[in-house]
Order: C-alpha cells, then sequence, then structure tokens
DNA sequence: GGGCGGATTACCT
DNA sequence: GGTAATCCGCCCA
C-alpha cells in the first residue's frame, strides 16, 4: 500500500483530485484499532468562488482556518451538531479547496466500525453517507488539520485502478442554497457500487 | 446576547 | 414525506 503523498493533493483542479479519489483506500488507526476502504463517492468544493462552500467569498473563522492551510490536511467538521464529516484540503496555502469524502466500501475493520456505529450486522450502510464515514472510521473534528500523509488518518493506493467510464458525475446532495453553484457536476461515484449515499435500498436479504 | 439553520441520518406515518 | 437529534458558527442587535 503506497500512501498518497503531500503533493497528490497540492495541484490545482480539485475536481480533478475528488475523482481521483475514487478507489483510493481511507486508513485509520486510532488506538490500534485499524479501519480501511474503499473510496467510492466524494464531492468537490472549489474555494472562494463556490457558494456551496465554507470559505466562499473567502470567509475564514476558526472552524475553516485548516482549509487555507497546504493541501493534504483533513478538513473535519460537526454538521448539525452531531455529524463528523471528513474532508481533504486540497491546491496551496491559502487556496481553500477541498473534498468531501461521503461514502467509503469497508475493507478491514468491520468489527469496530460496527462497535462505532452501534450497527449489529454489515451491509452496505456501514459506511454510506459523510456522517457515516466519521463514524465508522472514528473520525472526530479534533483531527482537524491533521496531515494525511503522516498521522492517524491516511489515503492509500492499492494498484486498483478504476475504469473512466465507472466513474459517475451528478451534482453536489444538499447545496441547494447555492444557487447556480448547487449544480455543478462536483459529485463523482463509482457506477454500480451498492456502498454510495442516495440509495435508500439497504440488505435486501437474500 | 439571542435566534436561526446546516456539505445529515434514522425512524415515523 | 415529515421531523427529531444536537451544537457551533454566523448574523443582527
Amino acid at each position: 500500500m503506497k500512501i498518497l503523498p503531500a503533493s497528490f493533493y497540492q495541484r490545482t483542479d480539485v475536481v480533478a483530485i475528488a475523482k481521483e479519489l475514487l478507489g483510493k483506500i481511507l486508513i485509520t488507526d486510532f488506538d490500534g484499532l485499524l479501519t480501511t476502504g474503499r473510496i467510492v463517492e466524494t464531492e468537490a468544493y472549489n474555494g472562494v468562488t463556490d457558494k456551496a462552500s465554507h470559505a466562499f467569498a473567502g470567509r475564514r473563522t476558526r472552524r475553516t482556518e485548516v482549509m487555507f492551510g497546504s493541501g493534504g490536511t483533513a478538513y473535519v467538521y460537526l454538521c448539525y451538531g452531531l455529524h463528523h464529516m471528513l474532508n481533504v484540503v486540497t491546491n496551496a496555502k491559502e487556496i481553500p479547496h477541498a473534498v468531501l469524502i461521503r461514502a467509503v466500501e469497508p475493507l478491514s475493520g468491520i468489527e469496530t466500525m460496527l462497535k462505532r456505529t452501534e450497527k449489529k450486522i454489515f451491509d452496505s450502510s456501514l459506511a454510506k453517507g459523510p456522517g457515516n464515514v466519521g463514524k465508522a472510521f472514528g473520525i472526530r473534528v479534533a483531527h482537524s488539520g491533521q496531515m494525511l500523509d503522516t498521522s492517524h488518518i491516511r489515503i492509500g493506493d492499492d494498484g486498483f485502478r478504476l475504469p473512466d467510464e465507472d466513474v459517475i458525475s451528478t451534482k453536489r446532495i444538499g447545496v441547494d442554497y447555492a444557487a447556480e453553484d448547487a449544480l455543478l457536476p462536483y459529485r463523482f461515484l463509482v457506477r454500480g457500487n451498492k456502498y454510495v449515499s442516495g440509495n435508500k435500498t439497504q440488505n435486501t436479504g437474500s
């Protein structure tokens, strides 16, 4: 497993990075508990010109400060007071681009994820949706600002290559307040993957 | 200092 | 389809 270097994140095209993150491996190892999974859904947030971004028009607060740091750090924020959402900061210092990790296909550490999410059985909902990704992987706002190549949160490349025709782009979820920017095709997902969000069917039995 | 709402989710009818 | 859970940031005073 090759861990993605900071240079992967410090490129200028956040939309391309969001697409390239599909198929990569999210790894956390908090308290000696290793959890890994394949990223199957992402969204790009294009900084100060993107009405859907927390950093739109240069809005800079303690919460969003890490987005203004160098690419390759984790930006974690609390949504609705209870969901810890994992983002990857991209581009150079002072350019607040980010990619939201919206869904992950669990690979290892399933038992740990079940404990963290208080679920009884492993089904496609385990790390489906950004709130569940944070919960299953044990990510909290306290981890915001950590480097992704050296900390307890990392993203790796196991050599898997997702064919281009298996990548679908759509408009982003839950950003209707962003007017015309809500229509931008900045959400990327793996075609036919059951761990992708926006699909209410879960465990259909057999 | 007060009020409002969100890059969500799960469970209700 | 509707709404509770739950808290921080932001806006306005």
